[in-house]
DNA sequence: GCCTGATATTTGAAGCTTAAAACAAGCCGC
DNA sequence: GCGGCTTGTTTTAAGCTTCAAATATCAGGC
């Protein structure tokens, strides 16, 4: 496989570590990968916290509320709460409660769609949109000011390298709900007598 | 009202944009950075999130105990309380509960420190140790799996990207907690007349 | 029209998370 | 050795989040 890491490593290793030692050095193969991801959380966590205090001391909006507004500002015609939870990268129970509390404080405008009578079609209300405009600025403001180090040929790699990762990551999850989806398949059928 | 039904608002428009198209086109300035951080947060929260449904999937555990847990394996001599919320980035409160369940499971072991005894060391219990190891051996295949995209020369150019963003956020971050700092100060002498 | 499977949403239980307040104990300068 | 500040932890209230189960509706095939 990926023998990136020069193979070096094989000339002595005599005795083959105990467990103990295995599995505190054991990043072994994939050493540079985990400090990727390591330090990909750290930063996303860093900035994600810095946010959402702000958010809060400026305006005393959650950081979920921001999200889901920041959603919704961009679709004028609406959305339904599937859209919402999918771009979210949420679970549809999630955006029922958020959903409920913006409806509540009058951000969001809330009716059952005209052509689906399961779905609900949400919007910003006026006073939904006048908040998260003024919001909207000085959170850029903020994000321009933590990310502001690199300069354009160095922000066009890093978006670079980060779409090239988040191709594999998505590869990678595919690869596996298809897998899980095709066992629950075979297991239903084995279970009930299907097609041997 | 919302004449949301493709106006086609191409053509004419002559007048200057109003406030309303100016908030939405707005990221004017600091597109580029916006950007960066919202690939940023979504790969992210992928990778976060297929690593939770795994860890659930596979060994019934949560993402925050598997990420206590990597914390402790590192630290035989053990940790204290603020030693892991500050590693974590979460707050103490959070922290407190985290361990009460995982001593509850048996995973970790707690003691009242003792050079100081407001504080309690927390260690990893043989079976949390065991439980822990065999967890890590997946998970880092999955990480690799999930980052494998890039060869070794880009995974480092990323890394250092990363670094540079993460050094530029700490500046930002401590440049505002200063401030606040400074601020409360000042309004505390304002407060009880110190010194003019 | 009726069944079957898929989709949209809600609900409930459990757990995670934060912020803020309350304590307890350490540290320090006088 | 006593105030006063700092640090370590817990507690509480509110909100966020997930998963899984329950509802309701839709869409197709027959």
């Amino acid at each position: 496989m990926h023998d990136r890491v020069s193979v070096d490593e094989t000339a002595p290793e005599p005795v083959p570590l105990d467990h103990e030692a295995k599995a505190l050095e054991a990043p072994a193969e994939h050493a540079a990968e985990l400090r990727l991801w390591l330090r990909l959380l750290t930063l996303s966590t860093m900035i994600e916290g810095e946010v959402r205090r702000r958010l809060r001391e400026r305006f005393d909006v959650t950081l979920p509320r921001f999200d889901l507004m920041a959603q919704l500002v961009r679709a004028p015609d609406g959305m339904t709460l599937s859209d919402v939870s999918k771009r979210m990268m949420v679970s549809n129970g999630n955006v029922t409660g958020l959903v409920e509390r913006l409806v509540e404080s009058g951000h969001v405008d809330r009716r059952v769609s005209q052509t689906d009578r399961r779905a609900q079609v949400i919007r910003l209300t006026e006073e939904g949109r006048a908040a998260f405009r003024a919001m909207a600025v000085e959170h850029e403001a903020w994000i321009a000011e933590m990310l502001g180090g690199l300069d354009a040929g160095e922000s066009e790699a890093l978006m670079g390298l980060l779409g090239k990762v988040k191709a594999s990551t998505r590869t990678a999850i595919d690869a596996n709900a298809r897998a899980r989806t095709e066992e629950a398949r075979t297991n239903s059928n084995a279970g009930t007598g299907g097609p041997r």
